[in-house]
DNA sequence: TGTGCCACCTGTAGTCGCTACAGAATCAAG
DNA sequence: CTTGATTCTGTAGCGACTACAGGTGGCACA
């Protein structure tokens, strides 16, 4: 039930480090103390921990998963505001998607086209040459 | 013929502090410099910064651009290393791109059932809290 | 020839999201 | 009570720039 923060970093695959740097940034709430100053977690930190890790493996900025925390909070009556962040995010994942598969056209269609023997044709190099 | 660095940033595109940051770290050649310690660009410059630029854009990580400039560089006889680094690369878009894809349709599925009213259930909250 | 002003110089520090130490203190087991 | 693992704080490092501060250079105009 009371987890050490080297349970939590386990139980949730998040580093220790990363936990402190969590804490100290306002994303993950400041737990309770031993006598001693360490660290005392409970389950729901495990729980919160966990929130904070799907959102930043899902690209959620930190500024982001605050927001989302806050406003899931008390009575969670601010869907629409999460929808919100939810919807620019995905807006930017459809745009840096768009600019990977412009770019894999280009690399792709290049690399077809280079010869790859020891010769003084690069169309790698032409390519990035062209002004 | 003979750029000042403000030149050569407008004629790129590059940031002035980026230039001499790329002439740190040995992506740029060290120009000629005035009696009073101006840097002082020739044509050629703008070739190279554009091509480092263009490679930049392209994803390619600084040191591979220091590899492909070198490789192409005296005869350009290795035209197969540049494209190994190239499909290297290319690999590496590609998984990004299934990486953003897979997020893609989480996030949009996600929003898609999402009531965006001011209701205590939201989906978004709901599928990041899932354990 | 002076003078004014912008552009440029170097060096350092800040950004972001962690990660990696160093050196001291605490905890749990034997 | 001792040992050894864990945790503590604080600071520095990463990459790839960006931004400043405080000090010169260059050049047009008078």
């Amino acid at each position: 039930m009371a987890l050490s923060i080297g349970q939590l970093a386990q139980r949730t695959g998040v580093h220790i480090e990363t936990i402190r740097y969590f804490e100290k940034v306002g994303l993950l709430d400041a737990p309770s103390r031993t006598d001693g100053g360490h660290r005392v977690y409970a389950e729901r930190d495990v729980r919160a921990l966990g929130f904070i890790k799907r959102a930043r493996e899902l690209g959620f900025a930190p500024a982001e998963v605050r927001a989302i925390r806050d406003l899931g909070g008390p009575g969670r009556a601010c869907c629409d505001e999460v929808r919100d962040i939810a919807v620019h995010h995905l807006e930017q994942v459809r745009s840096k998607m768009a600019d990977l598969a412009r770019l894999e056209r280009l690399l792709a269609s290049t690399v077809e086209h280079c010869s790859g023997g020891h010769v003084p044709e690069c169309a790698v190099i032409d390519m990035l040459e062209r002004t």
